[in-house]
This record gives C-alpha cells, sequence and structure tokens, in this order.
DNA sequence: AGCCAGGGTCTGC
DNA sequence: GCAGACCATGGC
C-alpha cells in the first residue's frame, strides 16, 4: 500500500546514532528510544532503529523510495566495501570502531555552507549556528523546525542580519558562497562529474573555502565518495596509521574510508 | 586562564 | 611556496 504510513525497512549494519552524529550533518537530534528526528530534504523526518530495522514514522514508501533511500544511499553494497577496506589491517580496525557509519547524500548548498561554517569550530556550536540560520532565514515547517534557507534569501540578506546566529568571521563567507550560488556560478553538475581536483578548484573560488570544506562538500553533498577530506584529526591520523598514504584499491571509495578513519582517530589517538 | 575546535585568508619572507 | 598571525565564539 503506497499511502501506508510508518514504512519500516530492513537495513543491516547501520547505525543511526554513528551516522546522524559522525559530524556529516548537524540537524538530527536523538529522542530516546532509538527514535531520531530531524530536518532533511525541506521537511522533518523522524526515524527509528530497532536492530536492523529502519522504522521511518509519517513516511509511506512512496516518499522513502522516492527521498530516503538515495538520502541513507541504500543503493551502495557496505558490506562489500567494508570486505575491500578489511584487506588493509590498519583500516580494518578503523572500520570495525565504527562498522555501522554510512555515508549520506545531502543537498549541495547546504553542505557548502555547513562546512563554511565548521571551520575552525566544533561539532556542537557548528550545529547550533545552523540551528539559528535556519530559524533566522529558512521557511517554516511547523513544530519550531524551518527548512534550509535558499541560496536566494542569504544573498539577499545583510551582514547584520547574521548577527543571532553568533558565527563570527564566517559570516562573509557564508554570504559570499550564497551570492555565487544564485548568481549561478556553481554548476552542480560539474561538481559531480569534472575529475575530482577541477570540482574542487571551483569550490574553491569562493571566499573561506578550501581544500578541507570543498572536499566535504564534494563527498557529503555531491556524491563524491574520492573526496578526501583531511582536517586535523585526518593528518594525524595518516602520519601515524598510514605513512604510505592509503591502500590504492581504497582511493575510489577513499571519502568513505575517510569516515571511518576519521572515528577512529577522534576517539583513539591524542 | 588558556587552549582547542572537522580551516582559511592575508601578510611577509 | 611556505610559515605564522589572525580571525569570533564557546566549551572545557
Amino acid at each position: 500500500m503506497d499511502d501506508a504510513k510508518d514504512y519500516t525497512i530492513q537495513v543491516g549494519g547501520l547505525q543511526l546514532a554513528q551516522t546522524l552524529f559522525c559530524g556529516q550533518c548537524f540537524r538530527f537530534e536523538a529522542l530516546g528510544d532509538g527514535l531520531y528526528r530531524g530536518v532533511a530534504l525541506d521537511r522533518v523526518l523522524s526515524v527509528r532503529q530497532c536492530g536492523d530495522t529502519l522504522e521511518f514514522p509519517g513516511t509511506n514508501k512512496g516518499e522513502f523510495e522516492r527521498l530516503w533511500r538515495n538520502y541513507f544511499v541504500l543503493d551502495v553494497d557496505y558490506a562489500a566495501l567494508q570486505e575491500l577496506f578489511c584487506r588493509d589491517a590498519v583500516l580494518a580496525r578503523a572500520v570495525e570502531y565504527g562498522c555501522g557509519i554510512r555515508v549520506l547524500r545531502q543537498p549541495l548548498f547546504e553542505t557548502l555552507i555547513s562546512f563554511i561554517i565548521s571551520q575552525n569550530n566544533n561539532i556542537k556550536r557548528i550545529s547550533g549556528i545552523i540551528s539559528r540560520l535556519c530559524a533566522t532565514f529558512g521557511e517554516p515547517l511547523g513544530g519550531g523546525y524551518y527548512k534550509f534557507p535558499a541560496p536566494q534569501r542569504l544573498a539577499a540578506a545583510a551582514e547584520s542580519d547574521f548577527a543571532p546566529l553568533r558565527a563570527g568571521f564566517r559570516v562573509r563567507y557564508i554570504i559570499d558562497a550564497a551570492r555565487r550560488f544564485a548568481a549561478g556560478e556553481i554548476d552542480e553538475n560539474f561538481l559531480r562529474t569534472a575529475p575530482l581536483a577541477q570540482a574542487g578548484a571551483m569550490l574553491e573560488t569562493i571566499c573561506g573555502v578550501g581544500p578541507k570544506v570543498a572536499a566535504c562538500t564534494l563527498l557529503f553533498g555531491a556524491g563524491r565518495f574520492d573526496a578526501f577530506p583531511q582536517d586535523v584529526w585526518i593528518k594525524r591520523a595518516m602520519e601515524q596509521l598510514f605513512p604510505g598514504g592509503l591502500p590504492k584499491y581504497v582511493l575510489p571509495y577513499a571519502g568513505i574510508a575517510q569516515q571511518y578513519i576519521f572515528n577512529y582517530a577522534r576517539a583513539t589517538l591524542q
């Protein structure tokens, strides 16, 4: 029945808590009892995990197939990917440590702005700034939830309008990114299909976007699983754990491996 | 109090 | 090209 509510699906090897709070998205909260709620794709999403079952309260099968299968990247064979990664003994340890982490396919603009905000910042405060950004500029969805603002809305705002966000020096970067988007100067199709270096270079023409923010945008917001964001933790991990670099067979999925390495490094390295 | 946070820009060599 | 100061803000 296509209009039946509370769609459920069996998904092995996915842990919602790890996936939603590993630092790739910033708009979900845990409500307890395996239930999580947040805003994604311009709507409020509730999702509950019980073992290998994902339950989507208020979501029918049609909407799940149209939106959430892609958002949660359920088309990728993660068992095969993990088996590939585990050919390397060090990477196997990282995979084992956070084996329920999965990458998400998020909207490009939201991802870009989120990771501009992430620079020299911590996850808790990133979430707070994004929450205030959406409440200030986003369209209301009811229940105190708001859409992520459109580029045109942010591009039209004055710098002083951002004061309530307490985002500091990042405000002018946000505005520059929004203006570039609103002007049609950032070609999403190009970002998805061009050679990785060229896609990154396009993003780095935005003020406040360097290699790390560009790579996060490509990985989380453009489905570029070969993009490899290098923050302080990854740099530490690469020095200590992979002095010869990642195994070559990992490189097409380096970004997915990066999620395991980041999680492992942050938890175990000094 | 001082350091760090999923960095980037700007300056000076 | 590359190191170092600086950037707002908040948590610890």
